[in-house]
DNA sequence: ATTAATGCAAACATTTTGCAGTCTC
DNA sequence: GAGACTGCAAAATGTTTGCATTAAT
């Protein structure tokens, strides 16, 4: 396992962030430091980033996949995300996780992750009929 | 909107069946119907299903979709994939949507819909280190 | 008869991979 | 200096689309 310069670069950018990003916009951070990093490069280091657990590979019910950066620090959160702008905000619930334990041992499993994700309409766009800044996140 | 056999073919597959089902494995069903059915018509048909909310297009965790057909019967079940055989397991729970429910109301969103998923392992993978049967669900 | 829906094949978007050259250890 | 890692371009995967033809209304 060799500490290349390119490997530095996107993890450097990775830590920078609490973001959740797509490939394509780690790609386009990490060029921005070092302009010869490829592609290939970041999709060789994404799987190295989330069999780590640094990072997690999430769905957002997009063609393309996020990940999420926060998962060090807070590894049981769960996600909203508002079906208008896409805006997702964070929370943890010790409730949820003590039920998802004692059912998944109910139904003889042993739980290993879990992921929630709940999509809302958010403030701005019960207010106004729909959200002001649409996320340019791709 | 008309009701081709095509349609009909593939919407009685869809009724037929309760386990979850990626594309390729609907245009296989569909075809042992009517061999003449193509690819293209399966996939022009999904986002029918999806958006009439009759099928909910899932994600877990692996490269292609999969479509729950249980939804209509129950519309807030959860789901737990043994990350071993991918064995599927739903479960309803109603304490569960009442955290959420509340939580959501207060980050200030309003709900829509939700989706819990936990990875684990399976009883089998616990008594025996690895699963009997792989799915071979593709 | 109109025109929505189909099958085919080509196009697409995202991700993966083979290979020759490069750089870490 | 060995070989892990890189960039490039080609390939693979899952999904979408243009177009000429078919078939539901």
């Amino acid at each position: 396992m060799r500490l290349t310069s390119q490997r530095m670069t996107i993890i450097d950018v990775v830590f920078s962030t609490e973001e959740h990003f797509t490939a394509d916009q780690l790609l386009e951070w990490s060029k921005a430091k070092d302009s010869s990093i490829s592609r290939a490069t970041v999709y060789r280091t994404l799987p190295l980033l989330t069999e780590s657990g640094l990072v997690h590979e999430m769905d957002f019910g997009k063609d393309y996949k996020y990940y999420d950066p926060n998962y060090a620090e807070h590894p049981n959160h769960h996600h909203i995300i508002c079906e208008d702008c896409d805006r997702i905000v964070e929370f943890e619930s010790k409730k949820i996780e003590k039920i998802e334990d004692e059912i998944t041992q109910k139904l003889g499993f042993e739980l290993r992750s879990q992921n929630l994700r709940i999509t809302a309409n958010c403030e701005s766009f019960k207010k106004h009929g729909s959200c002001k800044q649409k996320s340019s996140l791709k």
